[in-house]
DNA sequence: TTGAAAGCGCTAACAA
DNA sequence: TTGTTAGCGCTTTCAA
């Protein structure tokens, strides 16, 4: 070993006085060498400082152990408990997790899984099912395992870890409906090549129809997942002719911004106006009035991602999964309308 | 190429009609070679889908471009607003940005970095000054050069990107002292291998003593930087002998959920206890009492610390940074005591 | 401006 | 259980 440069496993294997193959096994699969050997490497290791040379490593053995996950924002705090409960069974399994975000846009996704390609995970966690071809095809030309999450697609047969977004917007509609409203706005997110916010809007949609109602064009207000995006959306309620009576938001970020504005403009919730939100974040319980949402499962997705995009990578039995549940959590900021 | 596996740069330069070394030229130098070759190349790689291997040319060439960041916690949108700021900006200089937190567990930050140094990233960034011996030693001998974020440490001569905590939690006081408090406690975080948290305890008391006051131990409170330390932070100040005129709490989450806790136990904020926070996150106006607290340069220090890396890495005039300046911002959770 | 060729540090197949 | 050795796919001299 050259002084100044870190030191190789060839370097580990002379001072260990074994030969770099016994060095290797010792390293990675030490239940293969004696036990000798194995301490006499262990403690030339740390003698020497060593620290494994990943790249040579990827190089030499096509595989990473290293999982890639690609999310549309990390300022939600869903994301980050999931990514959390992602990241830490990855771990337990002995897979390292890489995550970016494409800030819901959505043309980035495509750049930011060749980056990881190029990197060589082993496999990657998606969000969502609506994705560019492009991305699909290049999953498929490098053969890279994936999954998808949070949201299910009963259509394709793609693997998929999530919920129904329809069905959870659906009891939403249902409670606010028994509530007895009537006019009721929605601030779904936004559409653009994101199925979980058609869904809601489809779902929300059919349990109107139910009840004989449809949902007015000009209350279904496409707004960014942000505080801000609630905010603008209250303004864009109140500045029009009529209003409704409740509005529904599509996660709890935008109902909390949106209860913000209406405290702004003096206008009550849920007294003069009623929000909800989805996703169940720790902050929906301590805002005020508390908020009244969907929960989901943010732990459950993560940690069944990770046990599924495993058993794809390592081909252990197909783990198949039927769609999580998700409830109505009833509190303050939906008025019961007499 | 053999059919099923994953085109080579020889692959490349095979349907290019060119050498291998050229096919490499026209990737990475593209200056450097004729303008007819570099589009041949071009032609081949987009015809066979190539994607360049990281693992290969890490090897080779002994860089990733690549530059590793370790933080205590991804859950405060501080840290999210900072990271969005250091990942775009190391982007536009040719660098991509991978992120881990320890949870705010520091003897797992040694881990973090030995795992991010297998992956050969080129630097590192780190939050604060307190870190462990190890981790100084390792990124010593890998001659690894790093940047420490939030802080600044007049002390040790380690290059920084950051501002006075120290300052931060004096001028607080003061703006309290200024609203004829008296009766203070205090919730700065946990102090555990946390400089920051120590300087806002001894910015804080120093303000307090140059009021001729001092901070009873009993009222400086350890908890966790969440909602839920918040919340407990009140329940201990409540459940005292007495109570104190108001809390200053280390950052915006916890100074939320002690709000909610207020609220939940029938205390008023601010007229029966003030509350102030540190960050100024997003969230801090939109709460009900608007919050009182410190405002942050979250985006300057993510910007700053990227350059200040990159000129670190490539040998470039050392950046001097003097410390960051914070500003107190009053809204509506401290009140006047008259 | 290009091609040839020598590694980068490791894993894994093979032989012993 | 161990040692030997042939690559993994690329960058980077060096010479032409």
């Amino acid at each position: 070993m050259t002084p100044g440069s870190r030191p190789t496993l060839e370097d580990v294997a002379r001072l260990a006085g074994v030969s770099l193959g016994s060095a290797s096994r010792a390293l990675s699969v030490p239940e293969q060498v004696k036990p000798s050997t194995l301490e006499r490497v262990i403690r030339a290791v740390d003698q020497l400082g060593y620290v494994r040379n990943g790249p040579a490593r990827a190089l030499a053995s096509r595989r990473t152990r290293t999982i890639a996950a690609i999310y549309p924002s990390l300022d939600n705090p869903i994301f980050a408990v999931s990514i959390q409960s992602l990241q830490r069974t990855l771990w337990d399994l002995g897979y390292q997790l890489l995550v970016a975000s494409h800030d819901y846009r959505p043309e980035r996704e495509f750049d930011l899984l060749r980056s990881f390609v190029e990197r060589g995970v082993d496999a990657v966690v998606l969000v969502g099912t609506d994705h560019d071809d492009a991305v699909f095809e290049l999953l498929g030309q490098y053969h890279l395992p994936y999954v998808q999450t949070w949201s299910v697609d009963e259509a394709n047969r793609r693997p998929c870890v999530g919920f129904s977004y329809h069905d959870a917007a659906f009891k939403m509609a249902q409670a606010v409906l028994e509530h007895g409203h009537t006019e009721i706005a929605i601030c779904p997110g936004q559409s653009y090549r994101n199925e979980r916010v058609r869904a809601r809007i489809a779902g929300t949609q059919a349990a109107l129809q139910g009840a004989g109602l449809t949902l007015r064009p000009e209350w279904i207000i496409e707004q960014p997942f942000t505080l801000e995006g609630g905010r603008q959306a209250v303004r864009q309620v109140l500045g029009g002719p009529s209003r409704p009576t409740v509005l529904i938001c599509g996660n709890d970020l935008i109902a909390i911004g949106a209860m913000s504005e209406c405290r702004e403009q003096g206008v009550v919730v849920p007294g003069e106006l009623s929000i909800t939100g989805s996703d169940d974040i720790e902050l929906a319980s301590m805002v005020e009035p508390k908020l009244t949402t969907v929960h989901v499962p943010k732990v459950e997705i993560g940690s069944l991602a990770a046990h599924r995009i495993v058993s794809l990578i390592e081909g252990s039995p197909a783990v198949e999964g039927s769609p999580l549940s998700t409830s109505v959590v009833l509190r303050d900021s939906l008025k019961r309308i007499t």
